[in-house]
DNA sequence: CGCATATTCAACCTTCCGGTTGACGATTTT
DNA sequence: AAAATCGTCAACCGGAAGGTTGAATATGCG
């Protein structure tokens, strides 16, 4: 089995566009939970639920643990702290590395000729 | 016409999930652009981008206006800032950890193709 | 063992998304 | 006025997303 590919951006605000998604995320904050429990306050079945957990697990939202029967789902958040990093290079709110976002950039958009348009 | 709601988190994380339009709004922390000009770098339909364009439009990510028969389009940052605060009501993390950004930034490439050539 | 519980799988349906093309309205240019 | 440019609209297409239901697979328990 070869090592899980990194969560990309793509798939991280794929996952929180959805509002069951994030607040399956907001009730993890308070704890882990099994499936079934994240589970019961929607009215959709658990297999939907199944589904959406999936989408965050891949995203590196979340990660997911089976002890015994029960499958524990856990927040994790450094994926979001992707999210807000990559966001944060729009901020004229808060001070940010630019260096580092120029070169993140560079890696994301590099197939793509966004220079200015008199070059 | 009523007025237009409030852009939803939904409506902003569904607008950052493309690429293409990510990269659309780094082109525009640059400067803002017609309509063409965006459309110029990408392979695809000027169509293609307008509905990109009004994706992002319909999230409060970027503002239209239409000089004479050039609509201009301008980053509007106050969106992602409402996505940034949800976000980090999931943080007891710093709102910018530049350390998390490089292990993302290790991560996010190391599955394209920044793997030792000679393995 | 036999049954209940926890979770996923598989098939299916409907709706949305991202793209195309061609026609069109509006505006600028000649 | 005629032609070129800017951008959107409308119709269409293929595929992905989000939901359902029912069967299947583990695992725990009496």
């Amino acid at each position: 089995m070869i090592p899980a590919p990194p969560p990309s951006l793509d798939a991280i605000f794929a996952a929180l566009a959805d509002p069951t998604r994030r607040a399956i995320l907001t009730m993890l904050l308070e704890d882990d939970m099994a499936v079934t429990d994240v589970a019961e306050p929607f009215e959709m079945s658990l297999a939907a639920i199944s589904k959406h957990l999936a989408a965050l697990a891949e995203a590196g939202l979340i990660s997911q643990e089976k002890r015994g029967r029960v499958k524990w789902c856990k927040l994790e958040p450094d994926a979001m702290r992707a999210a807000t990093v990559w966001i944060q290079g729009f901020g004229q709110f808060d001070p940010v590395d630019f260096d580092a976002f120029e070169r993140f950039l560079e890696g994301e958009f590099g197939d793509i000729d966004h220079r200015p348009r008199d070059t």
